[in-house]
DNA sequence: GCCAACGTTGGC
DNA sequence: GCCAACGTTGGC
């Protein structure tokens, strides 16, 4: 089995990373974008290691890593009525939605902000840089490592 | 607040 | 199955 890597979106006046750190753990639930719903139903394992970052805010940035601990499973919150995530079309048998949960793992000391990443030449064909609006999205080892290598200093 | 990119919906 | 209209995301 081999680990794969993972950005997540957030934003932080939502849900944060220091959310994450006090919660330390959390469910990933409320994605209702098809091709993010593919990824997490079935890409993501256990043991992935997941960049934490921050969209809709000042600034966007990876801010921190996590972990995933759960694999799909069907988001509660579509069978909700109460939720801003309810899904009327969605079926009990037939659930529509998914989501996984996440750990906590680190917070990075030097925030890697969107500006900084776009001047990366070893980071130009990552996904958050093509395609911007997936909120769940694929990243590369080679990325990956270059990140943690480059910007993290964990805190 | 604006706007580009792009996803979704629904009429035909 | 196409495409116009519309909605949402997210950077700036």
């Amino acid at each position: 089995m081999t680990m794969s890597y993972w950005l997540f979106k957030s934003e932080p006046n939502e849900y944060g990373i220091d959310h994450l750190a006090k919660d330390k753990k959390a469910r990933w639930d409320g994605i209702r974008n098809y091709q993010a719903r593919n990824i997490l139903r079935d890409d993501v394992s256990v043991g992935d290691q997941v960049l934490f970052y921050h969209s809709s805010c000042k600034p966007t940035a990876i801010v921190g890593l996590a972990e995933v601990v759960a694999e799909g499973y069907p988001d509660p919150a579509q069978f909700n009525a109460d939720s801003p995530y309810f899904d009327a079309k969605s079926k009990i048998d037939a659930p529509r939605w998914v989501c996984v949960d996440i750990a906590f793992q680190a917070k990075f000391k030097n925030p890697l902000t969107l500006a900084a990443l776009k001047k990366m030449p070893e980071l130009s064909e990552m996904v958050l840089l093509q395609q911007s609006r997936l909120s769940i999205q694929p990243v590369t080892k080679a990325e990956f490592e270059f990140i943690l290598r480059t910007g993290a200093g964990k805190s």
